[in-house]
DNA sequence: AGGTATATTGAACGCTGTTCAATTAAATTT
DNA sequence: AAATTTAATTGAACAGCGTTCAATATACCT
């Protein structure tokens, strides 16, 4: 065929984003083909690439929209608590909830990228806006900390909480413990608060 | 050709995780296929599936090359202190220097295993050497500490220090300070291991 | 109605991991 | 020493992959 135009060149993106997460929930990454993304978006493999540059880039896309989701959990999760420490440890369970929930995308989110490809500006803004969270309840914490010390903190803290979630979804926190994950976040994030202010 | 007989079958192992391991330092897991790895050890490509169930298992022994020298490392930074938090620092550095010396190996080390492989035994004895490490120093600050606590304290600081040289490989700190992993690291055992004793 | 622009196709390319019958050399038996 | 058995290794084949691009068929414009 030729020129279709049900869809503008945007609302393609969408579709094949929206597609090609569904794909990822179902299967994982490892299993994705652009001959399976263009099957659900009702098209062959080669318009793919007129509207993104290869299949990595799309994987961005969906990280893109993973990314919103796990936010919205996060933010879900400290408007639970107004005392700092417990809207923090909130936070912490979300983000181990969301990797367990969801494992296929919390791999992708977390894939190495080759370095040819680059990723599109709004993950960075994303992951940004997820440390800013923990920003904010550190800054509540202690006014007096410098910019730098809070952008610090909050990365520290979020280190933890993602060190624990990786780990614990490659099976490779060998912990005697069930829920480790878990109990890891507790330990780290009242540990540190408590030492928060100097 | 027919039996050859130039190797034992578990010289032929170890020469093909040997070329292996040099291939993913040189390229990075993404690039090495069979092919390469058959030609490095002069053998066809069928050759290999004699003497290993698949490619995925070739890499997980990789891995477990990968941990010796990883261990290795973190043995040698703990020898460099007496003093407890200072060892553990310096493996938490050491942890850092080898994400970052050995980029490939390390994202092979924790990328997800498909579901239908089984890792090699010696991976999870290897992993939990290092978290012995680690136990070992926090005993030596408290020998009170009950060892269900000491385990979970290792792991909750080994996962800050994993997040960190995880996120920092994959460019996700967003961190406008430069070595933003060191400083967290510094941060996470400071303020961990003054906590430690209630 | 005819011509131009372009969205989409579909076939092709060179790869990939994996399998397995055929081959060949070593080990064993005669 | 020759014949036979055993098994290590080959190499060709398979189905599938991501990606490219000339050909095509539709929508738009004059």
């Amino acid at each position: 065929m030729g020129r279709r135009s049900d869809h503008t060149k945007e609302e393609l993106q969408q579709l094949t984003i929206e597609a090609t997460l569904a794909l990822v929930k179902e299967q994982g990454v490892a299993q994705v083909t652009v001959r399976q993304i263009a099957e659900a978006v009702g098209y062959t493999p080669g318009m793919l690439y007129s509207i993104f540059d290869n299949l990595q880039a799309i994987f961005l896309h969906v990280n893109v929209a993973s990314l919103k989701g796990l936010y919205a959990a996060c933010v879900k999760a400290q408007k639970s608590s107004k005392q700092p420490e417990a809207a923090i440890t909130a936070m912490g369970m979300a983000y181990l909830k969301f990797a367990e929930k969801n494992t296929h995308q919390f791999e992708l989110l977390f894939q190495p990228v080759p370095p040819d490809v680059s990723r599109p500006l709004e993950l960075g803004v994303r992951i940004r806006s997820l440390f800013e969270l923990v920003e904010l309840e550190l800054k509540a914490l202690d006014p007096n900390a410098t910019d730098a010390a809070v952008a610090l903190g909050a990365r520290t803290l979020w280190s933890g909480v993602h060190g624990a979630a990786a780990l614990n979804a490659t099976n490779q926190l060998y912990s005697e413990q069930k829920n480790a994950d878990r109990l890891i976040v507790q330990m780290l994030v009242s540990r540190f608060v408590d030492s928060w202010q100097r």
